[in-house]
DNA sequence: CTCCAAATAATAATCGATTATTTTGTGATC
DNA sequence: GATCACAAAATAATCGATTATTATTTGGAG
């Protein structure tokens, strides 16, 4: 249930925690294939980890819907079809639509500094760069523009959710689009995304999010039709 | 992110699951406090196991919103506040309605057959009853009635959602409206419900259903901030 | 050849012991 | 008395080995 959380205070991160990590990193680069098995000895070996910590991160992962836990039989890779494609895509409408709602009612001048700012960094880095650092980059500031763009509704579990579901979208376009031009100006959407929230202009905001999402979902479920 | 799951093939439930299953409802009872220490040692003691399931099952309650854990601190029962509780109701509200209307949409016969079994079932345990067995099997019966409705939304993320949060809502009612006598006719709300959904009256069931989750919320509400 | 059953291998789950970290307690210093 | 440093105790996290379960192979029987 926690949001990817730097601990208030300064408590050394545990080996579970730091697997969970480069394990969700790896099934969201598709390095770890979807509907894959993942054999416990194997990753256990690879990474250097005992059972116990190793588990636990599965576990993690499970809750967030990249994993798939089966007792008796273990873990695989959360397979991805259409189906679940599109139910993330309607989820993530309107579940971050009502959280933009929010903040728009509650949001403050730190807020919208922390949109500006935020899209200012993911501005400065590119997409589709060849390096995969930067690559990261830019998906890792992408992020955190869209949970910047809600942080301010007041509503923990729903920034999880969204959070969540956030994520597992992310996995199929890095999956599916990787090396797609986008057909679109995308960085133009968030400015005018970023524009209508701290405007408050609240169906603005929500119609245009949706449209970014959507859209996205559309080129993502083409590609999963098309070679798959 | 599994549902709460009878495995498709006959496969033995490891002592992990079956300890995040006792675990789950001592703490949904109250019976381990809200924002008590989880201290390892003395659970496994206690439950008579080893670390390891325990601390799987302390993960798997984690992303259920039932304990909360800090690398290094341990775990502990996920407190209760008004704030957490006025956002799980009013999610409630939102993504109940949501899977209604998908119901609604695409449910069928063996959908409404469902839904009305599942309300008879209701109908014969009477709540508040004083013994224990026959109190947790009207909880039992009740969430499977709610779970009923939205079973045909086809939306499988979203029905997960639905029962974390009708599981964290539980909770509180049954913490702090103990033994508390309903100042309403749950049955006939239930009852009018189950109507408008197989009538497939979409805005009445919604709204309903709606009435029906805040009031409980309102109830609570009060119990939460009187006590204290 | 196909089907079943037992044997074997592969894998998952659990345990008990060890190590690392945090919390608590104690005494010294100001 | 308050504050810090250090030691001791409590607790969390991890490991390596063991046990239980599932998957695969093998060898008949029909």
């Amino acid at each position: 249930m926690s949001l990817r959380e730097t601990p208030a205070s300064p408590s050394a991160a545990t080996l579970s925690t730091t697997l969970a990590e480069r394990l969700r990193s790896a099934i969201m680069r598709g390095e770890l294939v979807p509907g894959s098995k993942l054999v416990l000895d194997r990753i256990r070996a690879s990474y250097g980890v005992s059972l116990s910590p190793l588990r636990e991160a599965l576990w993690r992962l499970e809750s967030e819907g990249l994993v798939q836990a089966e007792d008796q039989r273990g873990y695989r890779v959360a397979p991805v079809s259409a189906d679940n494609l599109a139910e993330v895509i309607r989820l993530r409408v309107e579940l971050e639509g009502m959280a933009a709602r929010e903040a728009i009612l509650h949001g403050d001048a730190a807020w919208e500094g922390r949109i500006l700012s935020s899209l200012h960094q993911l501005n400065r880095s590119r997409r589709g760069q060849r390096s995969p650092e930067e690559q990261e980059e830019w998906e890792q500031r992408h992020r955190a523009f869209h949970a910047e763009l809600i942080s301010a509704c007041r509503m923990p579990l729903l920034q999880q959710f969204c959070e969540t579901l956030h994520d597992q979208s992310d996995r199929y376009r890095r999956i599916f689009l990787k090396d797609h031009e986008p057909d679109r100006d995308v960085p133009a959407e968030h400015a005018a995304i970023a524009d209508a929230m701290i405007g408050r202009r609240a169906d603005d905001a929500a119609r245009m999010l949706r449209d970014h999402i959507e859209r996205t979902g559309r080129n993502i479920q083409a590609a999963l039709r098309g070679p798959g």
